[in-house]
DNA sequence: CCACTTTCATTAGCACACTAATGATAAGTG
DNA sequence: CACTTATCATTAGTGTGCTAATGAAAGTGG
């Protein structure tokens, strides 16, 4: 049964250590990504190394991001020349987001940021625990 | 030794999957929390409840804010009516942040609310999985 | 083919979350 | 005491991350 006068702490609350975790893996992010980028304008940058070519529709919920939010990151990414758009011909609500050659050219070192990026973040633990903190993360997503 | 030719898989990078927990999260937060919080709102209040008085400066290391965003999150919470500051009469530079009376009267709820948030977001996780997490998290943080 | 609905994108507004610069006050030291 | 350093708070600027409102274009059903 549970007991009515466990007290609250916000230091074991999910939310107050995600946005922790979180903190901390931003400044990690900040000191090892080679180019001016945010954590979400990298993950848009490799979605759409992915896709080669999206609408920004698919763009934001391909990178988990509304459409209001991954308008203002494509904008900031066209004014880095990383990211461009083209309309669609075939529709003429959309355009067509694809990178630019120099963001084609920044891909390969960006991968190999994002792998060190998530080493440094989960280096407090061990191999199997890295592994199972993803797992759990995974699940309460 | 580490294989050159792993593929990047950006939902197995902690930093990503960290930002899809802390939405989910969010969105659980804003159901269920009583007046129109935010989370850090919510740990903002908590944090002056436990202290009583507290600067502004000494309420964003608690809270885990820089000072520059905990100033909006105090003058937001003073616009509501649930915060207050008060001059330090022993230090000019200070101002003392402690609850309203209507800031005093809803901490019960929210501390109602705060467990129903905690256990929402850790719902898809077992007893044992949900100690896990949070053990892990607080190692990363 | 015309009305209804859906999809796509833009815009405005609010709330974090940080950096950097500024200014006021306090504390420590020669 | 005067000088230096540290602390506290404010402000401006940038970048998420969301909601809500708007409008254009596409799809769908009678």
């Amino acid at each position: 049964m549970s007991n009515s006068v466990d007290p609250y702490h916000l230091e074991d609350q999910v939310g107050y250590l995600l946005r922790l975790a979180s903190q901390r893996h931003s400044i990690i992010f900040q000191n090892r990504i080679s180019k001016d980028l945010t954590p979400t304008q990298f993950a848009t940058l490799i979605r759409v190394a992915e896709k080669k070519e999206v609408s920004q529709n698919q763009l934001g919920r391909l990178a988990a991001m509304d459409i209001a939010t991954i308008k203002g990151v494509v904008d900031r990414l066209k004014a880095k020349g990383l990211l461009q758009a083209t309309a669609d011909p075939g529709d003429k609500r959309r355009s067509i987001i694809s990178l630019t050659e120099a963001g084609a050219q920044l891909m390969e070192q960006l991968y190999a940021d994002g792998f060190g990026i998530s080493h440094e973040t989960l280096a407090p633990l061990k191999k199997s625990e890295q592994k199972t903190l993803l797992a759990l993360l995974k699940k309460i997503t």
